[in-house]
DNA sequence: GATGAATGAGGTTTCATTCAT
DNA sequence: CATGAATGAAACCTCATTCAT
């Protein structure tokens, strides 16, 4: 008797609506992102989009706590890798992957300028939470096999390959010379550097420091 | 009866303005920061706020033209040097502390939010260019000498300069334990270490090379 | 297969859905009764609601049409009453203890609120015409009585005493300290004073009139 | 230099978007009266109106408050009179008076149908104290002098001054065949009857009752 | 030059109402 | 019959910008 709700149809509507916002903060910014615009990308109505987010900033907070949860996600895939290392790298590799939908670093900026806002704020804070949180038990792992320097606390290089990746993403956003394909490599190779750190050059040598 | 229009004055006023720009962009974020608020700060009325500026976007650019200004004084600054892998890490070091300046860091993220319009996507272009400009002959000299790595082009190493410096102002916005004090010699060590590249750990070696 | 519509199903449904919208609507005026709010309070959804009534204003009608309806059938249970005046005081005792429902005055300041619309101001004229309607007969035979004064026309003395209800029914909802049970009693006797008029304190003397 | 401040302009701005305020808000109701509605009245644009008032209901508060200070500006010319009674009619009839201008009761209203907003609930609570106090002083001479009835406490017979006020303003509001200047002596006759409380038929004369 | 009152385009959000299921 | 997702008109309000003084 009663229609029936449909999560699902719930759900893929809302992810529309995620898709046409990403879309249209990336190419406008947060200011620039009108609802009437996130609208018209998604097809629908004004009265729609507030019938998924009460508010444009509830969109924004949407889309990053998707991306938290993919953060989050990513570590459930890592069980049973050994390679505390290569663990290391391949995470730094796929979060320059994720530059290479050029939606996301143009949202990444749009972010940075809503800042201001404390929910953005918070949202942001988790994110880079959950991202540090990944990354500790690969540091500490590593450190306890000897291929990750130990001169540093796990969390500060967790933030200094936090910070290699985010400046990648901004760099990618910046400069059309400088591609993903193109960079991505060097990317790796320095963050392994940075993780083996000094006196240990190339990292694969034997383990003779200093 | 007739005002003598006092440049010093006027250039003074201007100042004050940009100041207080400063301040509340980097506070508030672009969309955030009224031309009332910004009046406020400066302590001054609306109309005489566009005396000296024609738009709140013009702001926005005169000071980030006053950055692209401060990159190419500290060009002259470094006339004379001989040391190009100096220069190059004493930019970097500038640069961090650049980031020290807490207005500094908000400010670049107001305006990465506003990178949509053109005229600041233009600004911020001739800033980068500035900065690259000031790192490219010291990286052909250090080439040149073999204090840099010769196995990246110049202008791909000047971008990984940015990228570090980029990433660690906004790594010092984002991460409250993350200061420029605390942070800054791995910074410089860093950027050293990728500078001199692959396989001369250290590089403080006696420079056997090629 | 056809449902057989069960017309005591239905009216059960309107009685429902009218006295959550006397709920809401005394509790937050017109405007901050949402269609939403009066479905949430009746337990049903959006959709039901308009299946009952076409528009939001026509529930209101509704619930004052209920209104207009209990006072035509009061004159219904005055049959066979032989003293006139005793009639109009309980018809005034009556009205200040509909006040007792502390939704009734609320929803008549609401409705006032509304006024502008046409149908809401039919509606209420033609309540006021029913209370009026069921006062002037007995007011008529109290002048012929002698038990009323007759010094002005009925229909002036039905305003007043409307008025004098109107006024307690502001009251109760405007003050706190005004309770129906603490000052029904002066109303009947302000109400019987007005009736009886000048000259005749305690309205049973002699009537000398006209 | 600084453009000359002149508040005698801006009081009289305010007064006349009040003014415009009061016609549109009594002929509409308050969902009715649109800003877009008070400033086409007023003549002025839409930033202005904000410019006065920061809120709709801000401008409803401005009107119950300029309504409230003359209430309190009517105690002063009434320094010096000697006849409670007197005064307490005077003033019963001024409020009938105030009807007369018919945006009154309509604005009177249209705000008892934004009642549930605090803001508003304050300001009327505000005037209705007002009144009160404009009227215990007299009430309280009266029943010393033996004017006024002493079998019900002054506060009390404030509250019912009040209602009869209301009610009055109530029905001329309501009702096209009762105006104030046909019913306003009964009013204050009506009142007087009321004041002189029962078994005083007349007030003044002698009296002889029953 | 300096001011701030005035402006109105345009943004976000609400909410009565429709209709496919 | 009952539902609630979808709609879009329209409301309130903000804010960059103009201009008379």
């Amino acid at each position: 008797m009663a229609r029936r709700v449909d999560p699902a149809r719930h759900e893929a509507r809302r992810l529309q609506i995620i898709g046409a916002g990403l879309t249209v903060l990336a190419a406008r910014g947060y200011e620039g992102a009108t609802t009437a615009a996130i609208c018209r990308e998604a097809g629908i109505g004004s009265g729609t989009f507030f019938h998924y987010f009460a508010t444009k900033t509830e969109l924004v907070l949407a889309i990053l706590e998707l991306g938290t949860a993919e953060t989050v996600e990513k570590a459930a895939a890592l069980e049973g890798r050994t390679d505390p290392l290569g663990v290391l790298l391949d995470l730094v590799g796929s979060w320059a992957d994720d530059a290479a939908d050029p939606r996301i670093p143009g949202f990444v900026r749009a972010v940075a300028g809503v800042m201001h806002l404390p929910a953005v704020a918070d949202a942001l804070a988790a994110d880079d939470r959950a991202q540090r949180d990944l990354l500790l038990p690969w540091i500490e792992r590593g450190q306890a096999d000897g291929d990750v320097r130990a001169d540093l606390p796990p969390a500060r290089i967790a933030s200094w390959l936090v910070l290699l990746s985010g400046g990648f993403l901004e760099r990618v956003a910046t400069d059309p010379g400088f591609t993903v394909v193109g960079e991505r490599d060097l990317l790796v190779a320095t963050a392994r550097a940075f993780l083996v750190g000094p006196g240990n050059a190339g990292g694969a040598t034997a383990g003779r420091r200093r």
